[in-house]
Formats: C-alpha cells, structure tokens, sequence
DNA sequence: CGCCTTTGACCTGCGC
DNA sequence: GCGCAGGTCAAAGGCG
C-alpha cells in the first residue's frame, strides 16, 4: 500500500501534467474494482429490495450475473462543496467512511424513478478542497425543471439540452476525468489533464495529441456535452 | 406534508 | 472460514 503519492489524476494546480501510478489505492478506486458493479440491471432497479421484509436487502442475489457495466465517469473538482449541483436531483442513499481517506463517501442516487443512475462523492485525502465525484449510469430522462437552484444551477444548465454534468464543475476547476467500462486500464496522462480508460483499453483518445481529443464519445456524449470532452480551453 | 439527510445495520465480495 | 471494506437499505428526524 503505498500511500497512494500525489493524486494521478489531479494536480493542485488543475493545470499540470499529472503522474499516474496504477495503484490502485488511490482514490478512485471504484474503477479497478470491477468486482462487478452490483447494481441491478438498468431498468427495476432497486424497489423490491426488500419484499420479504428484511431479508433481502441487498442487491446480491445473482450468482452467475454478472450486473450490467454501467458506465462510469470520474470527476474530480476542486470545491468546497461535497455535493455539486448538475442539475439533477439526487437522494443521498447512505456514507460511508472509506479506508486511507480521512474523509467519508457518500452515495447518492438520482430521485427520479426510472433512473437508476448513481453517484459517489468523496473528498480527497490528501487534498481536502478536491472533490471526487463519480457517476455510474447514464441518466434516461431530461434534467428536471424543478430545480432547487443550489449552487447556480443555471450556469450548469444553461446550453446544452444535454445533462448538465459537466456543467456542474467549472472548467477551470476540473481536473481530471475519467470513463470507465468497467475494468481498470490505464492511466494516461493527457498533457494538462490525465485521463483513466476502462475497459477498452483502447478507445479513441490521443494520447499525446495535443492534451485535447478525449476519449470514447460514446460513452460520455450522453452525460457529458461534448463541448466540455472536446477539450476546452 | 413531502422530500432529503443522517445513521446504524446488513449484505456481499475478496483476500488471507 | 474469518475478517475487512465497500455498498445499500430503511427508519427516524429535520427542514422548507
């Protein structure tokens, strides 16, 4: 266990070329786990969790199932705020504190009823003012229009029909990004930015192309606009 | 009153 | 087989 060093994805200054060691001890783990997400499959979703009163409670019935991969994508921001507004609603379901971090996680799922799409949100150990927010889904429905406007909800929103993810995180703030299939790849660092690929381990991103192309559209284009994969800048 | 957060318990998978 | 860590549920409480 190394004591996962400087974080891979991020450097302090959101701005430089960030190192990646594939230890998986870092933060994000989420992503090497690949135990296989236990998530239902992407349409009940958790509602009949628990029938028989208390009993099965969890979601791990399935012996040979493996779960469906929902696709995962990994921010982190510099904020100081935990739970940053993208423009959907989201419940927190439970925290947790999680090993070789000072601080909890907490997990949060989006409220409305056919979307299963999850989130997880936990603070840098290292870097108490560096948030880590991970989504896992892709959300099948518009942004809602009831929002409780917490943090400018409006500038997250604002172009774009698409889901304002990104929005939520100013550019300048974000750091770092990352998609994952579901296994764990390899990390790569992007000239100011560094991204971690799941899954295929090969997706179309350009390495040393200019700190700009990014990765597998097709994966995030549904949450996250393409303006902000393109690059910006 | 409805929605959300908090929190402890429970479950599962994995490593030893 | 046991223990650990991560993830989820659900009851209770709080707030707008």
């Amino acid at each position: 266990m190394g004591q996962m060093v400087n974080y891979p994805y991020l450097n302090h200054n959101t701005n430089s070329p960030i190192a990646s060691s594939s230890s998986n001890e870092a933060e994000p783990q989420e992503i090497p786990h690949d135990k296989n997400v236990p998530m239902e499959d992407n349409e009940g979703d958790q509602h009949g969790v628990g029938e028989s009163s208390k009993q099965p409670k969890k979601q791990g019935k399935g012996k040979g199932e493996k779960k469906e991969k929902e696709p995962r994508v990994a921010f982190m921001t510099k904020s100081d705020i935990d739970h940053l507004e993208d423009g959907y609603r989201w419940r927190k379901y439970g925290q947790k504190a999680v090993k070789n971090s000072s601080y909890p996680r907490s997990y949060y799922r989006c409220t409305t009823q056919k979307c299963n799409v999850k989130k997880r949100v936990e603070r840098s150990f290292q870097d108490s003012s560096i948030v880590i927010t991970t989504y896992e889904g892709k959300h099948n429905h518009p942004i809602p229009s009831t929002l409780r406007g917490t943090v400018g909800t409006e500038h997250l929103l604002g172009h774009h029909g698409g889901s304002g993810l990104l929005h939520s995180f100013p550019r300048h703030q974000q750091a770092f990004l990352m998609m994952n299939h579901q296994s764990p790849i390899n990390y790569q660092s992007v000239g100011s930015m560094s991204y971690e690929q799941y899954g295929h381990g090969n997706s179309s991103y350009n390495n040393n192309n200019n700190n700009q192309q990014v990765v597998d559209y097709g994966l995030l284009q549904d949450i996250v606009p393409s303006m902000f994969l393109k690059h910006e800048s």
